[in-house]
DNA sequence: TTAAACCGTGCAAACGTTTGCCTATCCAAA
DNA sequence: TTTGGATAGGCAAACGTTTGCACGGTTTAA
């Protein structure tokens, strides 16, 4: 491994300045054709590679964009960091991975990394039990652009970008109610998270839609956890209005419900049809999958975050991106 | 965004030099105990970061490491790069990523702009349909490490990770014969991969084992899509000899597989037991998982292959890593 | 009392690149 | 012949940090 090759060696050999060399490799106007040609021949021989570290140093940027997740191998942020990636590339952006595990302490933590590394921008999606924000203020301070994505901090002035579950929500019901379901359950989230809000919000919308007056003894919440789900269940299954179809907070829950009921003896999407909120991968290949999902897209929030990101890099002084995706039902045709 | 304080700034502050505070920074033991206290406190007020592009630059370190992976968005891959982060981060690495899209094209161009980034060192899995090594060994020239995953190209001395295939087919196959079956049937990939030619391998070990013979009319293949799955599969079920159990390439073939067999009024498991390779996350929530898959721990081979490059970091002149982790057969108790 | 040892600090170079400004040469127009 | 403008290239500083070496001062041992 003899030390690469850097514009100052190739001055030395052609005897002329490395300002030069710079300019030639640059095609800078001012530079004889001939130099011009001398330095990138001799250049290309040497396989003169530009040491990033350096201009980087140089040039105050880094051309590297930090993406700080909760966890890389769920399916939902491993499409999410794929889009980042693309709309990253495409754009001659590299991308630095992090990955909080849903821990505030190891979140901070990698927020300093990043400081440190001097990204240019960040992309995240907070961890679930982060309560102080402090650090995402002092990535303000320092000037770092951050635009948040999905599960977005309660600050104001940020950049984010974020699926409204709403009207997924509300298509979803309207698809029940087409289907003939009248008494519609909800096993939904922690009542705190946003998330669980907009479900609530669009199920009594398209309840009101449809003039049916909205029975809150039919949405029921689960911690997400199985027996959470499990409970959640065995309440809306043992009420005085039995619901004939279910709206499931996500898949994982609407799966175990599945096999709850199941257990029960209910025939799945016959006497009782699930509707769901995709994160997984695999409503092709299960035997039982929801009939209907809320898809949340999130490759291509990953773009459109990246996207947000790169304008506001080159427009320092864009306005606040908000950025809201419409989720959309998807019809699983068997 | 004014700009950060330096080490000029403290020194300036402080009138001391630069290499003072530096040194106080570092706990140096030639700085007196009250510069140091000077120095670090005034650091602490002013919130001092150290510029880590300077000291890449100068240190011609960067304290991070390059990944390549085929597809980001894949569950094998997404676990995968979840160890690979977790034990990099145990050890102040950094991670920057790239996804080739199995394009040959596209990979080459991520290694070299890893090599611009000057990454310590590189974590690989090679793309499909990539031929052309040269940008392989155009890293080995240019001196930096490279652990090869999952996915290793046929040259000779490379660092690798890599998990075999063939114990964990014998265990499958002798697992199907412990539960009395005979007949087993095998779906194999396409024969020039490695990963197929273990899985043969494994599967006529276990037989001769048993003294059984082995019949090549059982082994067929496919090509991965769901057509070829289920011309494997026709073929397989139109033979004199019809397997009452199957061994499948992976979970996607499986699933194709199982679809099919139920569209034949085949019961699965019943009539037909499958038994496959994981690289999905569900086999827990379908209703009609095979029984029992070949783990082959995409985290842990993260963890190994990460652990292994931080190692040829810190001792450059360590021997080739060949670690080869055996697979494993998971019973799925449902 | 002198020399040696030690302590605390500063100097300056180095890492590789870019860039504002200056200079030298040449040619053409006045 | 002077002026003036291109044209082609060099100088040097700057980015922030680290580190080998030297320096002046104080203490310690002989």
């Amino acid at each position: 491994m003899p030390a690469p090759p850097t514009i100052k060696e190739i001055a030395r050999r052609l005897n002329i300045s490395a300002s030069t060399v710079s300019r030639a490799l640059h095609d800078h106007p001012s530079i004889g054709l001939r130099t011009k040609m001398r330095v990138q021949q001799l250049a290309a021989e040497l396989k003169y590679e530009p040491n990033q570290t350096a201009i980087f140093f140089q040039q105050r940027k880094t051309f590297t964009i930090g993406v700080i997740l909760p966890e890389l191998s769920e399916a939902f942020f491993s499409a999410a960091i794929s889009g980042i990636e693309d709309m990253a590339g495409r754009h001659q952006y590299s991308v630095l991975m992090g990955q909080s595990h849903d821990e505030e302490e190891r979140e901070k933590q990698i927020v300093g990394t990043m400081k440190k590394h001097r990204v240019d921008g960040l992309i995240i999606s907070i961890a679930k039990n982060t309560k102080d924000y402090s650090h995402f203020v002092s990535l303000q301070q320092a000037g770092i652009p951050t635009v948040f994505f999905d599960r977005i901090p309660n600050l104001a002035d940020i950049h984010y970008v974020a699926c409204d579950m709403v009207s997924g929500t509300v298509q979803a019901v309207k698809f029940l109610l087409s289907k003939g379901h009248r008494v519609i359950g909800m096993i939904n989230g922690p009542e705190k998270l946003l998330a669980s809000r907009q479900r609530e919000e669009g199920y009594i919308k398209a309840m009101q839609k449809h003039r049916l007056k909205y029975d809150p003894t039919l949405v029921v919440s689960s911690d997400l956890t199985r027996e959470g789900t499990d409970k959640a269940m065995s309440k809306l299954l043992s009420q005085k209005r039995v619901p004939s179809a279910i709206v499931a907070f996500n898949d994982y829950v609407a799966l175990d419900a599945v096999q709850f009921a199941m257990k029960k003896k209910y025939k799945i999407n016959e006497d009782l049809t699930f509707v769901s909120y995709a994160n997984l991968p695999i409503n092709h290949y299960t035997a039982f999958p929801p009939m209907a999902s809320v898809e949340q897209f999130p490759y291509i929030q990953g773009q459109r975050a990246t996207e947000a990101l790169l304008e506001i890099l080159s427009d320092p002084s864009s306005p606040w991106k908000k950025i809201t995706l419409e989720s959309q039902l998807v019809i699983h045709t068997p």
